[in-house]
DNA sequence: GTCACGATACCGACTAGTAGGTATGTCGAC
DNA sequence: GTCGACATACCTACTAGTCGGTATCGTGAC
């Protein structure tokens, strides 16, 4: 089982991977440590040696996914072009990293109620301003007159990302989609449910 | 932990809805039986005469949401009104039928990966069927000349069913939302961004 | 009416196995 | 010689599921 894996990596980020493979296709209670050390090609002793504890290890892919996700957000919405295409932009971006980092997006999405309260409760947070941030725009449009404001902007953002968070279930590497299109697929839909009537 | 117990429901059902509950909270793996068992305010005795396995919980939540949303998906699609109105009554319709049945809804969307190979498929099976049921009724439409038809049925669905699916990770019962108005948005959300050019 | 008797409903102690985590050892670089 | 980077051996807690047993119920004989 350790035949596959490329030495040249370091071990930590070896060990990432593997967990977040691993938990993204069996969820993180069933995946036990030793299945994650057997990935990467080593040892529990080198996975506590770099990881607190199994929580950590699901910690650590989640900070990575949100901060790419955050960073991406932020430059597109303090750009420079009007609020509707900032939004469309920033509505494509999310679907496209979020493909490009499935793992990540799966495990995020689907087991944050595997990590402990507190930990839990900074999560949420995170996400809750990710969130804001992306509803921020609906409200700009719909102060700005561009979009219909018979919606809350709220319920618009939660159903949007419903849809990104169940990529996960449906979209194949191998299918006839790009991530590309998906994201201008997704982000037309969300526009055109924002048209004014 | 056997108090509040209401001991005039039959134990299958107790033990069901114990299940349920905890299965939504904490997710499948890391729920004990006899979590279960202590809050159904019976013992591993009374739930392994009653089911043959935890994972013969899971799957007895999973066919019992998903018969009840096939009914009334069928009912609604197989009924007289215009494609358009049939569409908006079965987008509105799974919302309020998921958040009456949160629980079990969360569940299902979480922990099908939870089941052995084979139930797993047959699950799975059956919600592609529900799933191309309402895929149906959007191509419907769109043959029909009254949704747009430059976007692909089967991404609107995705990206629709997306947003159910993510219900329960912000509904809260004692928000200010009704079931009934949140499935009003999502439908006309739908609607809308389907309506054509 | 009551008694025998078989079935159903349920109890709770037990087991075999697995999990996360730790303690200690090895070894090469500097 | 000591420090980082791992390996190995092991501990303890906990889990799903089993099993022998009991209590209650339905029912038919008398």
């Amino acid at each position: 089982m350790t035949a596959r894996v490329d030495m040249a990596i370091p071990v930590q980020e070896r060990l990432l991977a593997a967990a977040s493979r691993l938990f993204a296709e069996r969820g993180f209670a069933p995946t036990s440590v030793q299945d994650i050390v057997e990935l990467a090609g080593v040892t529990k002793g080198a996975m506590y040696h770099y990881y607190s504890s199994k929580d950590d290890l699901l910690q650590q892919i989640y900070t990575r996914l949100l901060s790419v996700q955050q960073e991406r957000l932020a430059e597109i919405a303090e750009g420079p072009l009007p609020v509707a295409e900032r939004l469309r932009e920033a509505a494509a971006d999310v679907v496209v990293s979020t493909l490009e980092n499935l793992d990540d997006a799966m495990v995020s999405f689907r087991s944050i109620h595997m990590l402990p309260p507190d930990r839990q409760a900074q999560v949420r947070a995170d996400r809750r301003r990710y969130h804001e941030r992306f509803r921020a725009l609906i409200e700009e449009g719909q102060a700005a007159g561009v979009f219909r404001d018979d919606l809350a902007a709220d319920l618009v953002t939660h159903q949007f990302f419903g849809g990104v968070h169940h990529l996960g279930s449906w979209y194949r590497v191998d299918g006839a989609l790009t991530p590309q299109a998906i994201g201008g697929s997704f982000a037309e839909l969300l526009l055109r449910s924002l048209q004014p009537i």
